[in-house]
DNA sequence: CCGATTTCAGGCAAACTGAAATGT
DNA sequence: CACATTTCAGTTTGCCTGAAATCG
């Protein structure tokens, strides 16, 4: 089948424009394409810092927080507590956050940020909040609030 | 400082109820928990097809673009090339995709899904849109619109 | 000679699993 | 005794860089 002298357009197809309507028409894929793009833009900035995503994502819960524990940052966060923990052991070597005993739960500990830590996460929280102005400049302010609410909706219910 | 003795609920701060109110402010937080959430649904779906998310992007791709090349599903699906190759040759040995020279660039190669991997696909796009409309049920059709053609703003952009 | 496409090889970081120690 | 929180050890997976081979 499919001789070798058929002229070349017949023997195997090729495509000028790919088309990913299917794909754009799932809500997940347009989702993760956001995500991914946001997130490129993030890693840099927080570099900056000496910070990942998640490393940002960790000492802002904590710095709203003050006193939360590795389990409730792992369910607010999707993580694992055995990959909590290394994080946070990093970032304590720092001197970015302390532990001390939990009041209620001698199990739990509770974190805090250092006097280092919070100035470093205020002035990451600006960086953050700047980089958020640029990266949704496509949008309306309506708009964004509008995705926003949308996304919630979403991950919420 | 911080004497032993103060009473328990001065020695340490507890939190009852996490405040992600900032972290929530940004949309590239929201996106990827809304991503996340997705995905988590959609990778014991196609586990079920043998597949994980990205080989159903990868097929679904070759399936609407018959010919596409490798250099085009990396670009579309934003994947580097060295990590496409083993996904494809995995693709290959399973029967479900094949790969012809191209007719207009020797370098690049053209690529197929066989009959398999077209049943394969018709049943596995089916749950793909069966799943889509459990997840976005907490929104109404318009919204889910709304929300995609937002989130296609913003990567897109 | 330079650039693009595909492929292979090796290194690095992140993820999950299982189990232990401590406390509720 | 059953369960929860934290931690450690081991394994796996995936991602990235660098370089080679082929071709435009």
């Amino acid at each position: 089948m499919t001789p070798a002298d058929l002229p070349p357009e017949l023997a195997a197809p090729c495509v000028e424009r790919v088309d990913a309507r299917y794909l754009q028409s799932l809500v997940g894929f347009n989702a993760r394409m956001a995500a991914l793009k946001i997130i490129g833009q993030f890693v840099p900035r927080m570099a900056g810092f000496g910070l990942r995503v998640v490393d940002f994502s960790i000492l802002s819960l904590i710095h709203h927080n003050p006193g939360i524990t590795s389990r409730q940052l792992c369910d607010t966060l999707n993580l694992l507590p055995p990959n909590l923990v290394g994080k946070i052991g990093g970032l304590e070597r720092r001197g970015l956050l302390l532990r001390h005993p939990h009041p209620l739960d001698r199990r739990a500990q509770s974190l805090q940020l250092t006097a280092e830590g919070q100035a470093l996460m205020r002035e990451a929280e600006k960086a953050a909040s700047q980089l958020e102005i640029e990266v949704s400049q496509a949008l309306s302010a309506a708009e964004r609030r509008t995705l926003i609410r949308l996304l919630q909706k979403l991950y919420q219910g």
